[in-house]
DNA sequence: ACCTGAACACCGTTCAAGT
DNA sequence: ACCTGAACACCGTTCAAGT
């Protein structure tokens, strides 16, 4: 620093410089994460923004990766888990399902981490029991719950990526939606037919609600699927 | 280069440096991403593999993400489609996603490419023509179809993913194997009593074939739940 | 038209040095 | 024990300049 024989004039907007520890660098990296996306997910951004150099952040974190994985496990304390005495258990599932889905759309990175990081955070396994205590009230029990619970949480975490890189950049869905549209009919008939169909990948088709209205039936009709797939392997 | 008064050794091993192209640009990524992996998959390494400046490589390809794309449908290239005379609809279903999954499991970056990049190349478009085609033969045809499609290659993608991210560090899956053993019963009662269950997550338990009896029995499960979801959704 | 060098604005991680 | 500065070995992309 070059501000040697300078008095201070303002010890930043920040609150006096909290002294770091692994849960503020945890939180900081999330509100970078969700306000830049994956890119604000770097060591030294959130360095910048605690006021201090990367290498102070390696006395609570091995490196980036685990960082990442605090980073998500913390994104899922938002998660809601529906009261287990009232309605179904597969309306608590498709709900826990839905929650989880609209955490992952509050920022387009954490949909990216939820795929690219293996949950084995405390938010993570609470969700998963929580499902596996669904599915056994359904009746699905062993190998087809823990595969079942995998898949349903692939497939929802696949969605939210999805959508999210979709919405990065508005660009891709235009490409897309452009090559589609371009194709031979003749040595591609049955997407050529299809297009509208394939096109309407769960998107926001609409500017109000949180998800358009395509694209919350189309969810709902994957996770139809999948649980259909489970619990007839499960009985079969 | 301070080589300028000195007669050139060797032209390097390269066969009299071919001129550059955009599909040998593609190659030459396509290699590294195989060899090093997703980091491989840089302007700057693959610059340097073709003997020049990174610069270069943009008078062929846009940018990172497009070169990407490309390096992904080459791969693609080697998907085997099943002749459509023999067998039934399901087992030629099955033995091109089984193809697939192959080929993104030959490199653990081409993987995440499928999942990180959209599929529109020409390779992915006949990959998902004839897929539709198979399951317009099993009657599921328009919406069931299309989103289909769609879910059965996430599936895939994301079974090759999860497992070429556990090959990249041996740690994680010991990490995971830790957490999930050391956990409290009394909290977690239904994870504790799926541990083995939940850890055999499509992996190659033995050090033989190209994937683990376990892992593809429970590739194949995962593919016949979808699947009898597809179906049943269809007709109901 | 194609290629190059140099620069710009970034990365993650380490390490000796300070308090 | 914690924090810092400086360095190392990387990134993608641009752009003026050369052929």
């Amino acid at each position: 620093m070059n501000n040697s024989n300078r008095t201070i004039i303002s010890r930043r907007a920040r609150p006096a410089k909290q002294p770091l520890s692994q849960d503020l660098i945890v939180q900081t990296a999330l509100e970078l994460l969700k306000s830049e996306g994956s890119p604000g997910l770097s060591m030294r951004k959130i360095a910048k923004a605690l006021d201090t150099g990367p290498s102070s952040l390696y006395v609570y974190v091995a490196n980036l990766q685990e960082l990442s994985a605090f980073v998500l496990d913390n994104a899922l304390a938002k998660v809601d888990f529906p009261e287990e005495d009232q309605g179904s258990w597969k309306s608590r599932l498709f709900d826990v399902l839905q929650s989880y889905l609209s955490v992952l759309y509050e920022a387009p990175g954490v949909a990216e981490l939820s795929l690219t990081t293996i949950p084995a955070g405390p938010h993570s396994l609470a969700m998963m029991e929580y499902i596996l205590r669904q599915l056994h009230e359904g009746g699905i029990r062993s190998t087809s719950a823990a595969w079942g619970v995998d898949l349903l949480l692939l497939y929802v975490s696949s969605v939210a990526f999805e959508q999210s890189s979709r919405d990065r950049k508005g660009t891709t869905l235009h490409a897309i939606s452009a090559s589609y549209r371009s194709l031979d009919p003749s040595q591609y008939p049955l997407i050529s037919g299809l297009k509208e169909e394939l096109l309407s990948s769960g998107g926001q088709e609409d500017k109000e609600g949180q998800q358009g209205y395509e694209g919350e039936a189309r969810f709902r009709w994957g996770l139809e699927a999948i649980l259909q797939g489970i619990v007839t392997r499960n009985n079969g």
